[in-house]
This record gives structure tokens, sequence and C-alpha cells, in this order.
RNA sequence: UCCGCGGUAGCUCAGCGGUAGAGCAGCCGGCUGUUAACCGGCGGGUCCAAGGUUCGAAUCCUUGCCGCGGAGCCA
């Protein structure tokens, strides 16, 4: 007898086949027509199969009857169509096998809807939901479309160090990485002597992979990172994470309009691969959490991504009349505020924008020939606000290192990294995208901790 | 980290100085090719913690812990 998913089940072609499918209950409805109904779903679809379990089955008093939420099950039969309304197909059982109950006065996901946050205490068990299976799929095939898209355009996807000893990545709390003990530090002149550390000298988790993925870049054209990154912040908000994922493409011989492009190209692969593919969840999405959710996608899909100096947006934002919480002027960074008027209200529509003052931005970034600016972007989408943020990178190493001593840093600690322009320098860029926000984006779920498995943030590491 | 709101039954909440309540779900029974099923009954509580005010505190005050929303940082 041949397996079969709940996806599968619920498929007309299915009828008329002989199956054994193996999941958890959803529900359990008990007819006195001498049979039970049992709604089955084993996270292969956003839909449950109705199985049909008739009172002749030897174990029908003493565990069918029995079945309750959560509780595993194995069940041969037959796939018919259904003849009432509500599902195309249903599973007649010649078997029902109870593998494992959830005694329902201890067992916190019963038959009515849960609030988020309650699901988050519960983050083992809430993959077991609509919602968060959902958010599992959507998520997957965001990482798919995410690899094919590289794949495709000939990227290389390159794993950089998880753990740095660099401890000049840029601002962001870092998290310490070490074996020293810290009940008892080893201690020189007072200060703790990091050179009995396992590196050496002191460690920490990646804040980004970036200045590695440049490396790789300035050798084989195209490349991109995806992996784990932490963030040491106290912050405490729906959109942020201490531990996440990022995506960082890093591609040589590309300025920052390439930059853009690709940019613009990568995020409507994504939700264009997303609305194909995830269209039951896509449609539990839209009909569950987020009204706007469809309009709000097809509006990022269809329009072209509007490019904006970041002076023209000053103006714009100066005549708009609006009065700002936080002042506009030449030279201060864009609030969330301005940048949410920018393209919910203004241009209704994706904005990129570039050329920010190079004192609001980090050493690396290419300094343009106004002296004023450098070549960054940030992808501005309605609803979410900034999504991506990159740059041309400074491929001239007397700016660049420039550049590091005007922020204070030490050029000489990233030898490594001005070696890429010492020898053989080219015009490269870059981008970073945070997987979760994406996430949040493609669902119109709105808190980040609901978009992970299992959320970490200040204060929380549970599970 | 700052500002605001909140922690009462398994869950969502009401009660805001005088003996602790509802809905949902759970349990029991009824009914039904049912489908967030429906109808009737039952059980269920250190009112977040520690101090304080009061004859009396879930309720008022202080502190702490936790959660949520907004802001900042950013992805």
């Amino acid at each position: 007898m041949n397996t079969i998913s709940v996806s599968d089940a619920r498929r007309v072609e299915s009828v008329g086949k002989s199956v054994l499918l193996r999941g958890w209950v959803r529900t359990r409805r008990d007819s006195k027509g001498g049979f039970s109904f049992l709604e089955i779903n084993d996270g292969s679809c956003q839909g449950n199969v109705q199985v049909v379990a008739p009172a002749t089955l030897d174990n029908y008093e003493s565990d069918i009857r029995k079945l309750v939420t959560g509780a595993s099950v194995a069940i041969e039969g037959e796939i018919k169509a259904s003849p009432a309304k509500g599902q195309a197909t249903e599973i007649h059982a010649t078997r029902v096998e109870l593998l494992g109950s959830a005694d329902p006065e201890t067992y916190p996901l019963q038959k009515k809807g849960h609030t988020f946050e309650f699901l988050r205490t519960i983050a083992h068990l809430r993959p077991r939901t609509n919602t968060f299976g959902a958010v599992a799929r959507v998520r997957h095939q965001i990482c798919k479309s995410i690899h094919d898209f590289f794949h495709e355009q000939g990227f290389v996807y390159v794993h950089t160090p998880v753990i740095t000893a660099s401890d000049c990545e840029g601002a962001g709390a870092l998290f310490h990485v070490t074996t020293l003990d810290l009940e008892k530090l080893p201690r020189t002149e007072g200060q703790v002597d990091y050179s009995r550390d396992f590196f050496g000298k002191p460690a920490y988790l990646t804040v980004s992979g970036q200045l590695q993925g440049e490396a790789y870049a300035c050798a084989l054209g195209r490349i991109y990172t995806f992996g784990p990154t932490f963030r040491a912040e106290n912050s405490n908000t729906p959109r942020h994470l201490a531990e996440f994922w990022m995506i960082e493409p890093e591609m040589a011989f590309f300025d920052l309009q390439d930059n853009m492009a690709l940019a613009e190209a990568f995020l409507k692969r994504i939700i264009g691969d997303v609305l194909a593919h995830c269209t039951e969840d896509m449609q539990f999405f839209a009909e569950r959490i987020d009204k706007e959710l469809m309009s709000r996608l097809n509006n990022v899909l269809e329009k072209p991504f509007l490019r904006l100096p970041y002076t023209e947006a000053v103006d714009i934002l100066l005549k708009s009349g609006k009065t700002w919480e936080f002042p506009v002027a030449w030279g201060n960074d864009l609030q969330s505020e301005h940048e949410r008027y920018l393209t919910e209200q203004h241009f209704k529509c994706p904005v990129i924008l570039y050329d920010y003052p190079r004192t609001l931005k980090p050493f690396y970034m290419r300094c343009n020939d106004d002296g004023k600016t450098v070549r960054a972007m940030d992808v501005l989408v309605p609803g979410v606000g900034e999504i991506i943020g990159g740059s041309q990178r400074e491929e001239r190493l007397d700016i660049l290192e420039g550049r590091m001593r005007d922020q204070g840093l030490d050029p000489e600690l990233y030898s490594w990294y001005c070696d890429l322009r010492r020898y053989g320098t080219v015009p490269h860029s870059g981008f970073g995208l945070g997987l979760e926000r994406t996430v949040l984006f493609c669902t119109g779920m709105a808190n980040i901790r609901d978009v992970i498995p299992f959320p970490r943030t200040p204060g929380n590491a549970e599970f």
C-alpha cells in the first residue's frame, strides 16, 4: 500500500487509490450514522484531509471515539470523492491506528483560536497550527527562490565564518565567544588576558559576512552568503532578533545602478515565486492575517522601483507640508516616518534611495565625486519600510584608508581587507537582505518572532 | 535602553475597596454526512512576586520580574 501526503490525498486525481496516510488529528466529529469524521493534517499543506472512520472498525469504541486534537494516527483506506461540501476528497478508512494520544486536559493546543503571544510560549508545538505551518512552508519557498535566483545568475554560494576574531566588522553590539572561565578570568595588569582564550584574542559571533564576501567576489565575480547573523543589541521590537538569517550578495564589476537592478529583480523573483508556488498558504494569509497583503505584493511585483537620490528625497520631505516628529534636514538620517511617507504616500510604490551623506554611512561605501555623498542605497517598500541596504564599495585604497581614519578605525586592523584594493582592485557592489523581514513582508505577519522557528531576543533563548 | 499599556480559570478577558465572574476548550449526556458543528449539564483560581496603606486589597501605593505596543539601533 502506497503512503500518501495530505496534500496529495486532497487532490481529485487521487480518487480511487488505496493509501496509507499518517499525521495528526485536528478535530474529530462523531455521527450517530455509524461513523466518525477525522480531520488529519501532516504539514504537507494548509488544508486537512477528512477521514471517514466507520463504527465497524474493531477499535472504533476503544480508540477512534477517543481520538483527540493533537493525537497522531496512521490510516489505511480508499480515497473517494466527497459527497458533502467543504472538501473534494475524503478517505474511507479500513484501519485506524492510534500512534500517540494527546491528553486534552494538558495539551495546550485545543480546537480554538490562540493568540500569537501565547503560541510563542509553546514554540515547540506552534508549528502544528495553521498559521505557523504556513509560515514555515513560505519561509522554505523564499529560501529556495533565493538559491534558485542566484544560481541561475551565475552566483556562487559562499559560507563566511560565523565566528570572527576581528572586532571591527562595523557598528552593532557583538556577542563574545570565549572558553575562558568567566568566574576566574586570567588578567594581566588588570586587563583580561585574551592571549589565553581559545583563539588567542577576543572572538565574536558575526554581524555580517560582507567583508569576507567581498574577498570571494573579488575572485569569483558573483557570490552570495546566506547564514545566521547575530546582534547583541538590546532591541525589543517586532522587527529585531538577536539571531537572524541574512542574505548578502556581492558582485565584482557592479556599480550602484547594477546593484539596484539586481535588488529589484531579486525581490520580484521571491514574491513571484511565493505567489506562484504557495497559493493555498498565501490565500490563508490574505484572508486571515492581512487583508491588504495581495495588493501590496502585487504593487511591488508590478511597479518599477523608483530611484531617488537622498538629496531629492529631503527636498520632497521638506516641501510635503507635513510636520515630522524628527526634523528633516540634509545630513540627518531619514527616520522611519520619513521613509514610510515616501514609499506609502508620496510615490505609492517601492523606492530606492541612494547617494546618502557620507557622514551617515560606514567607511566601505564608495565616495562620490561631490565630496559629500557615498554610493549607498536603501530599498523601501510600502508597509514594511527598509527591506534592503547596500552600496557600491570603495575600491580605491587611499580613499578607503582615509575613510577608516575619519571614522576612528586603524587600517592596520583591516589589512587583509585593504589587500583586496592593493592587489587587482575592481569596482564592486553588494547588499544585505534580512530573511525574516522578507518573510514578514511576504506573509503579512506582524511580529518577526513569529516567522523564525525559535526566536532569540533579549532575555529569551527558550527551546 | 526610553515612553506607554498590561499580568485574574488551560486560553481570551470582565471585575477596580466588602464572600472571584463570563465566553471559549475540557469532561459527561443528547443530536447530526459532519466540517470553527449544534443543545443541555459539570468541574476548574497562591487574582505575577515581595513589601506597604486599610477593620477589610484582585482592586489603592512602592519596588521587582515578565509580556505587548511605540521610539532608537538596524536586517
